[in-house]
DNA sequence: ACCTGATTTAATTTTGAAATTATAGCAAAA
DNA sequence: TTTTGCTATAATTTCAAAATTAAATCAGGT
């Protein structure tokens, strides 16, 4: 862990608010151990409401526990890569396919500025040749245009589903926070989706998601 | 609540298994209210224990929780029903073809062995009439067969996540337990998915898991 | 030196009760 | 009759400590 933030006490839900925003932004090493007792000084609540955060967390798959041996951090390796790409690449063709098929003018609206804001920041990476400054903007940004083209799939779902594999996913993604060449790929691969899906052209929607995603897999 | 079993001491991981057998062969009734001090006493532990159940069974999609007002069997609805099936048809068809990309003669042999029992078990059911005496035997081998067809996918994610679909669908199902014309359409469809797969043949397997599936949703 | 087993230490897990919050019942006012 | 607010009841949630279990330390023997 790298910082120790406020001392003052948390409800639940912030707690897990910000033990989630910590462990995929991976400010814990993985299969680092969780100690109650260390949390429970960090928020100031009991044991047992830390055990009760880190039990959803594992159900979220940002956290392994083992019976009678607690809590860590997930691990990585390149097979869960691999298989968290793939089935990203799965759920987010779907989601993509039947958002063309259901979405609507507003669907477009949202679409096209959520791309417009990821675009704009990630033109800002390019100039600076660097992200970390924008980070947690570039985050949220590429969250919000991700989601917003499988929004309109109406199916609940498909759409939580995606979100607990991509927050799996942007958990094994710290290495590259300094290596803004990453960055600077996505933004023709985010307006080849971006163009795909405004002109309902499922194939090659389909295909530019999995370039796109393929991508991490490389190193 | 039907019946109430043992009032013996019981772990953790036992109180979470028969709390889930009991919830997808729907024993509670849809949105009955789960109270902690009743399941305390029906299971000899604390209120604590009960709600760490309780919420790991909320994060496998059984049981619905809200702050403050507790737990309660998941609710059923026509939406949520059709979500089920088209979330399952896409997790069975992605897996059933990367199981019959990679599967070998194992793979072969055991989906064969499934098969072989549910189909047993579904002749049964025709020759009797009725599927009641047989319902918790039949429900495991279904299980078995579609969970083997998938089982060679080599993505761990994909059938982890097709379990929690599978346990969700099942608990929507149980008004059928005596509509036994529902199973006597299974043998064909079954008989329809094993040779598709085994011929290696994705189109009409796909074709085959998704009627088999969508058949589900009407009525 | 190395393995084995007992003892100490440190962690997790369960407990029972206190504190908090929602729900139901009831009375008074509109 | 309906609504509003208060009270009593019942439920959930949090807590601190006890019980249990795993990990680490150390002594004795091979």
């Amino acid at each position: 862990m790298t910082d120790t933030p406020t001392r003052s006490k948390m409800e639940t839900p912030a707690i897990y608010d910000d033990l989630h925003r910590k462990l995929v932004t991976a400010q814990f090493g993985h299969g680092e151990k969780l100690k109650s007792e260390e949390l429970r000084q960090t928020y100031g609540c009991s044991a047992n409401t830390i055990r009760e955060v880190l039990f959803r967390l594992s159900t979220a798959g940002l956290v392994a526990f083992e019976e009678q041996r607690g809590f860590r951090a997930r691990r990585t390796s390149k097979e869960r890569q691999h298989d968290l790409t793939q089935f990203r690449i799965l759920l987010e063709q779907e989601g993509a396919s039947l958002s063309m098929k259901h979405g609507d003018i507003e669907w477009e609206a949202r679409l096209s500025a959520a791309h417009h804001k990821i675009s704009h920041i990630e033109s800002e990476v390019r100039r600076a040749g660097t992200v970390v400054h924008v980070l947690a903007l570039w985050s949220n940004a590429e969250w919000e245009f991700h989601d917003t083209l499988i929004s309109a799939c109406q199916s609940p779902l498909l759409r939580e589903t995606y979100k607990t594999i991509y927050d799996q996913f942007r958990q094994q993604l710290v290495s590259r926070d300094t290596n803004y060449g990453y960055y600077i790929e996505n933004i023709e691969e985010h307006r080849a989706i971006l163009e795909a899906a405004l002109a309902r052209d499922e194939p090659s929607c389909r295909k530019h998601i999995r370039d796109h995603l393929a991508r991490n897999m490389l190193n």
